[in-house]
DNA sequence: CGCGACTACGTCAACGTTGACGTATACCCG
DNA sequence: CGGGTATACGTCAACGTTGACGTAGTCGCG
């Protein structure tokens, strides 16, 4: 800026002027402006403009526990909607692991962001309080915090998979495999929960033999699915708790020759669930309507709104397509 | 920091010596000053840190035409795994249209980015030349840059619908559908060059009427293909310019009980192509490389190498699944 | 013509941090 | 004991921008 002012021979702060639109320039000053910022190529310094404690930077930081899963890339897709409607930037971080994800946060929070969403790694987020009380909100996505009190969006897991379940049981299903992630996310534990509510609606045991659990990618659900379908007594159900999983499953029902014989339910819904055969009823959420409402809520905290933090929790949804239309085949009988 | 050295009793030096991990400062004093950051919540302003223009700010810019979609996914889940390696975050920022992505761009270079990776969206970028001058290594991904001489990292679209236009050739198609979306885009443009040159190279003719362009999404590829399979001279095989319109086409093909009689190649691979029926046969490429190849050459000019910029252009593989490997049947005998 | 109001500027400080450089005290060595 | 030097600080300016406030010149009006 100082070097548009001397090329022009004017002073600094008339070129600030120009640079806000503010008056008090006469036109013939603000052209000569204009262009030596054209030929010189002049770019506003943004972050020596947010500087000043009370201004925005219009930067809001989103910290994930990895870039590129199914999950994320619809979450991102729906903030990325709201903060464009709003002028913001996004800024992403990948926090990975819980002990990094502190690390990652602060250095979101360094960049002085004019709000955070969380999809939360570690266990505890009491160390985000200074920032919250420093009018910094903060909004949680699909696990409620610990240790601080803020928003969160979540999904009614529990409920969808209940729901889930029962549409099996409804079709005579007894022995229903269950293949998910670790039980120690927030969603998998939730969905188990849901699974056994509907077990328990229906006083059907819960078999721990029919569970299979740390699956974290397709490859591994389709081995555990494998596993439990070679086994002793096969369920003549699955449910699989996320779309990773239903991908297994679906390749080890494949392998069997069992996709017409063993019926299926997966969580998270997919692209591609209608063309597979049979048709792949899913348990669907709308993870982009969760990024929107995080983001809607996040900008409202900053426009000045204050209520008390909530949970918002979204609804899912059953969409029947086949597999999970196949009744018993008792094999045993 | 002042309220920090205030609370101890100490100057403002002490307190970013400590936090700089700087000697000069007795173990005493430090702890102290330690605990006063920890009691008051203090957080550094990197902002006001990257100031001083010598300094990184260890924020890449990315910026995408739209944010969610899989291509782009890929991409930024690569180039966030070299961004991470190097301690640097990325500021995403959707482009949207042509007309949107100066301002994009520059309210990126705003922020000082200490880099760029850009997935044109319009058609001149030179005004990104001042940037580039003043140290900020500018990555085009995709597709190449005009209007500027950087490094560009492409896909070889051209070989890679070459390779599966000669597929289909060599199961004997001679009528061969083309869906994709809009020849405007740089890739699509590409991959129908490469079609047509197999097509020339076995001597072939090109049938526009057995093109239809524009499809943006997955539905408008389907309604093309129905389309295209109802009219008087069907295709035997159709090839597919991008994953939303192979899906789409898959989808018109059940509907009219085509499926194992037209033959499929798509560009784009998908996770689930093999368990469709029959498999999808696809041109593959590897997204995610692309992301890591456009990040690491912009680290290494961050680094101080610098080169002429060039392309680098990574191969595409064909994936025989099944739904290109249908011969001819041809109705009309 | 004197006064107020307006226009078109300019100056200065502050935002939070760090590099460059200054200084007071203690300590060691010849 | 003088001089060097190491330690543990402190002061100041600068990064780029803008809010607050000052000022010189012009114009209009009574």
């Amino acid at each position: 800026m100082k070097d548009v002012a001397a090329h022009v021979g004017t002073s600094i702060k008339s070129v600030s002027r120009v640079l806000n639109g503010e008056d008090g320039v006469s036109a013939a000053t603000a052209e000569r402006i204009l262009q030596a910022m054209a030929e010189l190529g002049f770019r506003r310094n943004d972050l020596a403009r947010g500087l000043r404690q009370s201004d925005r930077t219009s930067t809001i930081g989103l910290a994930l526990p990895q870039a590129g899963t199914r999950f994320h890339d619809s979450l991102v897709h729906g903030i990325d909607e709201i903060a464009r409607q709003q002028g913001s930037f996004v800024l992403t971080a990948s926090s990975g692991t819980a002990a990094r994800e502190r690390e990652t946060l602060t250095a979101l929070c360094s960049r002085r962001v004019d709000g955070l969403i969380v999809v939360p790694a570690g266990e505890d987020h009491g160390f985000l309080r200074p920032e919250q009380q420093a009018g910094v909100p903060v909004v949680f996505v699909d696990r409620p915090p610990h240790g601080i009190a803020a928003d969160a969006v979540l999904t009614d897991h529990a409920e969808g998979a209940r729901a889930g379940t029962a549409h099996l049981l409804r079709q005579g299903h007894r022995r229903i495999g269950v293949v998910g992630d670790d039980e120690r996310i927030f969603s998998v534990a939730e969905r188990i929960g849901g699974h056994r509510a509907a077990l328990r609606t229906e006083q059907v045991a819960y078999a721990e033999e029919l569970t299979r659990l740390g699956a974290r990618c397709a490859e591994e659900a389709m081995h555990a699915c494998l596993d439990l379908l070679g086994s002793g007594q096969p369920p003549t159900a699955l449910f699989t708790l996320n779309n990773q999983c239903t991908i297994g499953a679906v390749r080890a029902l494949r392998r069997l020759g069992l996709t017409r014989r063993v019926a299926m339910v997966g969580f998270d819904d997919f692209e591609t669930a209608d063309l597979i055969d049979p048709p792949v009823t899913v348990i669907s959420h709308d993870v982009e309507e969760i990024g929107r409402t995080a983001a809607r809520l996040m900008f409202e905290r900053m426009a000045g709104h204050s209520p008390a933090p909530g949970r918002t929790t979204l609804p899912t949804k059953l969409i029947a397509r086949g597999s999970g239309e196949i009744p018993v085949v008792d094999e045993s009988s």
